[in-house]
DNA sequence: AGTGCGGCTTGACTTTTATCAAGCGTCGGC
DNA sequence: GCCGACGCTTGATAAAAGTCAAGCCGCACT
């Protein structure tokens, strides 16, 4: 369906739009449309040209690919998240396949309305670069989680990543099942079960989606988290699960607020 | 020093900058300067405040990071390559550290010169962001690289890719030493002896940096070479049209950035 | 209530990768 | 020339991760 003008006003602040001016931002999704997908909608293969930019603006999605006969997660969005940008902005074929884990709602941009919009708009234009910088950023964040940590490790950080994105609390709930979960990690869920009962060492005690942690500090003895590689900080919000508003100067320490 | 006149001349045909007027392009590089340094120089570490955009000219610039007492390759790269522009996009800190692996010649832009062009002009950012998208793209293939394949098939797709580099022809000679090429594909030098001798049994015989493969289809058959992760086409501009066709980035030697 | 499916766990086993410890060859300096 | 450093290889061993198989439990459906 075509986007009406209450959800244009609502999707008007959301992501780089902030930075636009209203002429830029209708010429930016003019085409645009919104639209609801059920849970396990595949909505992009990769190879798949790639014709529009999507915006999750309700639900969650997973990026992810195969090789092989394998697969593996490189990400969950939660809303309000951009994704395939860099596709869209090279027109090139999709490296990455978007399936959505949940009931999701979803605004569809056309990528030729996107790029004419940052080719006439250097505001906006530039506001784009930053999104695609703090998605890139991302990723180097989790070649670096899975390139210097074991599972044992990642698990770990993961805990400590949601325990402050929920808020500091001794409890969290895990947001997907452990089998995505797994994959994300880079494990099989063989391993994440048993990952789970090192942590045991650690204070970290499970209960279905419901995970305690009773000894922060030991945790993060192992854990060690990194400014460098973790974000606690990030909004949900952009492509790769990753910060968007990359504020980390000055900030060493594994606590703070949302 | 500063920039001499037949330098700017140089490097005005570089990289982004082709698309830049030269109005923008000025003002882009004001402040700029090029300096060359030693092999072993670090230039960046990681965490570092990022003042300056490097574009490196001549010579070979590896970036990496650690964790915990290790250490890890993220990327070599080769002239003419940007680093660190995420970073400078969003004037934040580095999350790489960029070493010189030889003598190099390296273009040092201030960010805000950079920045302050994008700003004011569309057609400039745009031309960024297709470099960013193009980095951010040489990301996805590399997590895909390291959470598909094994470190066998990691090496033999780099060997394919060197190959297509190379000119196809039968014998290779690995750009880097061992060590390096062993960090780089995420593994230990020992275990990249062993992956060599694995490879035997695909024509693959080594003597030093030189490299003959007697068997490709073999080869291909175990390494299973993907469009969607390697880039073996990356490197000779494309003429008819797309002439931003993404470079090897990130991944296995090439282009990349921050 | 019963049934079946899917997700999760556990155990035994295999494969992959890392670690530790030699040993070899090359190269540059003395 | 000799020495020592360093990069690379090889072997033995240990740790990490994946595979296969079985079983449990909760949940949806009949």
């Amino acid at each position: 369906m075509p986007l009406r003008p209450t959800d244009a006003e609502h999707i008007r602040h959301l992501s780089f739009f902030r930075a636009s001016t209203d002429a830029t931002f209708d010429k930016a999704i003019a085409g645009g449309f919104l639209q609801k997908f059920p849970a396990g909608t595949t909505l992009l293969m990769e190879g798949d040209t790639v014709d529009f930019l999507y915006i999750l603006l309700e639900g969650s999605v997973e990026l992810g690919a195969g090789w092989k006969s394998k697969d593996t997660t490189l990400a969950i969005l939660r809303p309000v998240s951009t994704f395939i940008l860099a596709a869209v902005v090279l027109d090139a074929d999709a490296l990455m396949t978007a399936v959505t884990l949940e009931r999701s709602e979803i605004l569809m941009v056309p990528g030729e309305s996107l790029r004419r919009a940052m080719k006439e708009d250097a505001e906006f234009c530039f506001a784009v670069s930053e999104e695609l910088s703090g998605c890139y950023r991302g990723l180097v964040r989790s070649i670096k989680n899975h390139k210097l940590r074991d599972s044992t490790e990642r698990l770990a950080n993961y805990l400590l990543t949601q325990r402050a994105r929920q808020g500091g609390k001794i409890e969290i709930v895990l947001p997907h099942e452990k089998r995505v979960l797994a994959s994300l990690l880079g494990m099989t869920p063989e391993n994440l079960s048993r990952a789970f009962l090192k942590l045991q060492a650690q204070g970290v005690t499970v209960d279905g989606a419901r995970v305690r942690l009773e000894k922060v500090t030991a945790l993060e003895r192992l854990a060690r988290p990194s400014p460098l590689i973790d974000n606690h900080f990030a909004q949900p919000r952009n492509e790769l699960g990753k910060a968007h508003t990359e504020r980390q100067k000055g900030l060493l320490d594994g606590k703070g607020s949302a």
